[in-house]
RNA sequence: GGGCGAUUGGCUCAGGGGCAGAGCACUUCCUUCACACGGAAGGGGUCGCUGGUUCAAAUCCAGCAUCGCCCACCA
């Protein structure tokens, strides 16, 4: 077995693990006992990995390692999802730095530009995945846009489209004029900017109560060329009169009524709304309701179309100047005021998005939302945290039919096939070329693709193989759980429910683990715009891959959102540090340099069975049982905080600062040559064996938050091929296959009693550390010390004396049940012993004699508060008899601190 | 407007009715044969504010303040 170095590297030791992992076929899918199948939330193929992905896959690969080491059927999946919008804003603009526009190319060679964009920056998101060690099944990528999967997309959209789930309507949406395109409602982003409330003058065809116009207020005086009503609140008395009247619109010269609808408030503005049916939600649904024309006066661009004179030709921006300036010249305009005014972005490309009447395709939901609410409301699809579950089912509650075409090239054309010849239409699973109806060969499809939601939906499933291998998801579907961001509860999550119980009747998933946001350190969102993201590579070339997945872990509570401390140079936008990431590899330096001790001290070592010589012993396997177990709940239950925290203080503060510790006395005590003795001898294989145990069992449970170091390690290690093997009984070499630690068989290893012992030596030790500091003594100072115990207390020191002669430097150890206190000591109570520290002629005693008396003065203040608690009636009555009880103790243990303090007073004085 | 979260040491965060915690940073000591990416010992907090419930509140409740997120609306 190859030495360990002495350093350890995880920019050379992580690749190199990844390529052995790869080469044994690790990754691949494995049947098993139980099932554990994850899919990974498809990151768009334009992407690189950011701080949420490596988190999110992060978590994924822990729980997926743990499965397959506990020989389940894991299968994880990998994909990319198309991202319709997204990716063909990156070609756009790709094609335009080349001097080229998508419409001079036209749609095949788009589609074509779009593909080899795929090909070439699909991969990069898969190999950043790669090496943060995630174990996901790489020989089997899935794309949103694969034949297979198109199938799928296309059999969801003709079932839905034949049993009257979508339909084609006219309607209002968030339209994009420079990505020409719908966006839904849920892309679209507010933003509050100063704007102008124009109050603008309409002349009455004939005037009322001696007025000859009124006054409507707009942040949209443009859109007053499509003005086709005014209305009024039907709860304002004032304007009752001005019903039924109409105002002629200047500049078009349009006579339009006035009338009254809910929909407008009788207190904003001047009472008086102008109302624009195509180009506003509001005055859409009061032009239906009241039968106005809708007309429309911009085109997909947002210019003014033709018809409107000099305002034709005009973009959004100069028809507002153009058209208040005319108002003003006119005498029409009534007077300006600023005002903010949120205003819908499109998500991709940051334009004014415009509300705009066209022709879209509609998904009705009233019948899929009751089965999505009632599979999380009956606890089949559980929220983690269950906070979650709100936002999901308050989206669900409020939910309008979904809009899904998208005025894009790339991404799932709709299957929609229209003759021109007789007027038949159809959804497709086949291209149609000639028309079932009338024979004609004038048939042409939909130029509309689908949201790119649509596709996503039917991830879980339409990635194993639905519908024409349905075979391929027995036993995988539903999924174990699925892992993402909260911000995509209502897109995403909600609507693979809706869609996987329409066509497979299961829910997709058991579980749905939300983990926080990660903030910067200020606690504003990561952005590129801003320069305060951090690059996951950047950590991993720092730190290593390790330590960032550790350093994320610990990140996972219940919260919603967290930051993330590390600092970035604000001139460079450099990583500079992240001092939770460092700390994670200072933990990882640790499990190696902890492991590279008990590797080279194992001279001799025969396998054998784990047994405790002594209480020091009894004492790390009962912690390691409890860990165990442990590590199995936080999995179980999602909480990876708590799983780092538990994985952590288990391996550094006690095996790692006190079990190795312990051990060194007896690893060295046959080192002594001849003087050794068969028993030292004995005792050191055993304390090898139980130092291998540990150690090992350590590993398999770390290795599911740190897969690189553990699995470095672990090949190392003496172990037999038969504790190599996998849980169902496999040959192995590998850590990542090998057996989980069954926590049940652990169990009868928890041992409070040895817990209690190892507290004592823990208390002596540090008790002769703090004296040492205090008094500015040497560390290799030698002290004599005298412990006063209750008799069982007494045996159990005797039983760790050697490790406690050894850890605490001690000349001498002197235990005895009502021990007196030896002359020039310092005495404490620690746990519950007296220790009795002698320092004659070592240190000025009226140093210690001043700190004693105030000390003393704290406790007796801690003892009066303490004897007023135990004094109140009410508490006696009322408080549970173990927190009577430990308030007694307290009392007690602070009296007899109390005597101890009197009695060294005495003493020095 | 509706909902949710946060407010604990200089920083990043745990905890969640009965002794206030971790990591980083800070102070002192230690290069002793796993580890200076280390060890040991320390200092540092009125747990946002105001009330209430309770024998007991950092913790539960109400209100307030500040920061942030989501949803809806905005002529």
């Amino acid at each position: 077995m190859e030495e360990m170095s002495k350093s350890y590297d995880p920019q050379a030791v992580e690749p190199a693990l990844i390529d052995k992992w790869l080469a044994e076929d690790a990754y691949k899918r494995r049947p098993g006992a139980g099932d554990c199948t994850v899919v990974i939330p498809p990151p768009n193929v334009t992407g690189m990995l950011h701080m949420g992905h490596a988190l999110d896959d992060t978590i994924q690969d822990a729980i997926v390692r743990r499965a397959r080491m506990q020989s389940k059927s894991t299968r994880w999946i990998l994909g990319t999802d198309h991202a319709g919008i997204a990716t063909q804003t990156k070609v756009d603009k790709k094609l335009k730095s080349e001097g080229v526009s998508r419409l001079e190319i036209g749609r095949d060679r788009f589609v074509d530009a779009c593909w080899d964009w795929t090909h070439q920056y699909g991969g990069i998101i898969v190999d950043q995945i790669k090496r943060m060690g995630c174990s996901v099944d790489f020989s089997d990528p899935k794309f949103t846009m694969d034949p297979a999967y198109a199938k799928a997309v296309r059999k969801v959209f003709c079932d839905w489209y034949h049993d009257g789930l979508i339909y084609r309507g006219n309607r209002i949406v968030n339209w994009c004029p420079s990505c020409t395109t719908a966006i839904s409602d849920d892309e679209a982003e507010y933003r509050d900017e100063p704007s102008h409330l124009w109050y603008l003058r309409y002349p009455l065809s004939e005037p009322v109560n001696g007025q000859s116009y009124v006054v409507v207020a707009t942040t949209r005086p443009e859109t007053m060329l499509g003005d086709t009503g005014v209305a009024v609140s039907p709860k304002d008395p004032e304007k009752q009169a001005f019903v039924g009247k109409t105002v002629v619109l200047p500049i078009v010269g349009r006579e339009i009524p006035i009338f009254s609808d809910y929909h407008v408030d009788a207190g904003f503005g001047t009472g008086f709304v102008k109302v624009t049916p195509a180009h506003d939600p509001n005055d859409y649904a009061m032009g239906v309701t009241h039968n106005l024309p809708m007309i429309n006066i911009f085109d997909e661009h947002a210019v003014v179309v033709e018809g409107y004179g000099r305002f034709s030709g005009m973009n959004r921006d100069e028809a507002r100047k153009a058209i208040v300036e005319w108002f003003d010249e006119n005498g029409l305009l009534d007077h300006i005021e600023d005002i903010n005014h949120s205003v819908m972005h499109c998500y991709r490309c940051d334009s004014a998005l415009e509300p705009w009447l066209s022709e879209q395709w509609f998904v009705a939901v009233d019948k899929l939302k009751g089965p999505a609410t009632e599979a999380v409301t009956s606890g089949q699809v559980q929220f983690h945290p269950d906070r979650w579950r709100q936002t999901y089912l308050t989206w669900m509650d409020n939910l309008k039919d979904w809009c899904i075409s998208r005025q894009l090239w790339w991404g799932h054309r709709i299957p929609v096939f229209y003759c021109d010849d007789c007027g038949w239409e159809d959804a497709c699973e086949q291209d149609v070329d000639t028309c079932p109806k009338c024979g004609g060969h004038h048939v042409h499809q939909d130029e509309n693709v689908l949201d790119t939601w649509f596709s996503s939906q039917l991830w879980t499933f339409a990635t194993q193989g639905w519908p024409e291998h349905p075979e391929q998801m027995q036993g995988h579907h539903p999924t174990t759980c699925l892992v993402t961001a909260r911000d995509i509860i209502a897109l995403w999550v909600a609507r693979m429910v809706m869609s996987s119980l329409y066509f497979t009747h299961e829910i997709p998933f058991h579980d749905v683990v939300i983990y926080p946001t990660i903030l910067a350190k200020d606690g504003s969102r990561m952005s590129k715009s801003k320069g305060n993201g951090v690059d996951p590579m950047d950590l991993i070339s720092m730190y290593g891959a390790d330590a960032m997945r550790f350093g994320l872990l610990t990140l996972v509570t219940s919260n919603q959102d967290v930051r993330f401390d590390a600092d970035i140079d604000k001139k460079t936008k450099k990583l500079l540090g992240s001092a939770r990431t460092e700390n994670a590899k200072a933990f990882v330096t640790k499990i190696w340099n902890a492991s590279r001790f008990v590797l080279t001290n194992l001279d001799g070592y025969t396998p054998g069975a784990p047994q405790a010589l002594t209480d020091a012993d009894k004492w790390i396997f009962s912690r390691l049982a409890k860990l165990c177990a442990e590590v199995d709940h936080d999995l179980d239950e999602y909480l990876f905080a708590d799983l780092a925290r538990s994985l952590y203080t288990f391996f550094w503060n006690e095996f790692c600062d006190w079990y190795i510790e312990c051990c060194k006395g007896a690893l060295r005590g046959a080192e002594a040559g001849e003087g050794a003795t068969d028993e030292a001898a004995r005792a050191r294989l055993q304390t090898q064996r139980n130092l291998v145990f540990v150690l090992d069992t350590a590993l398999r449970l770390l290795h599911p938050a740190m897969p690189f170091v553990t699995e470095a390690i672990w090949e190392r290690l003496p172990l037999t091929p038969e504790q190599r093997q996998t849980a169902s009984g496999e040959a192995n070499d590998l850590l990542m296959l090998a057996a989980w630690p069954d926590a049940s068989k652990l169990a009868p290893m928890v041992d409070e009693r040895a817990e209690h012992s190892f507290d004592l030596l823990c208390a002596i030790v540090g008790r002769t550390r703090s004296v040492r500091a205090r008094y500015a003594l040497s560390p290799r100072q030698e002290l004599a010390v005298a412990v006063s115990a209750s008799a069982q207390d007494a045996e159990s020191v005797e039983q760790l004396r050697e490790q406690i002669v050894e850890m605490g430097r001690l000349s001498s150890l002197t235990v005895g049940v009502d021990l007196p206190k030896p002359a020039g000591s310092v005495s404490s109570l620690d746990e519950s012993l007296k220790v009795y520290v002698e320092l004659s002629g070592l240190v000025d005693f009226d140093k210690e004699l001043a700190r004693t008396r105030k000390l003393l003065e704290k406790a007796q203040r801690e003892l009066e508060s303490v004897d007023k608690v135990l004094s109140n009636q009410g508490f006696l009555a009322k408080a549970t008899p173990e927190v009577i009880a430990d308030k007694k103790e307290k009392r007690a243990s602070i009296a007899e601190s109390i005597e101890l303090m009197n009695a060294q007073i005495a003493d020095f004085s």
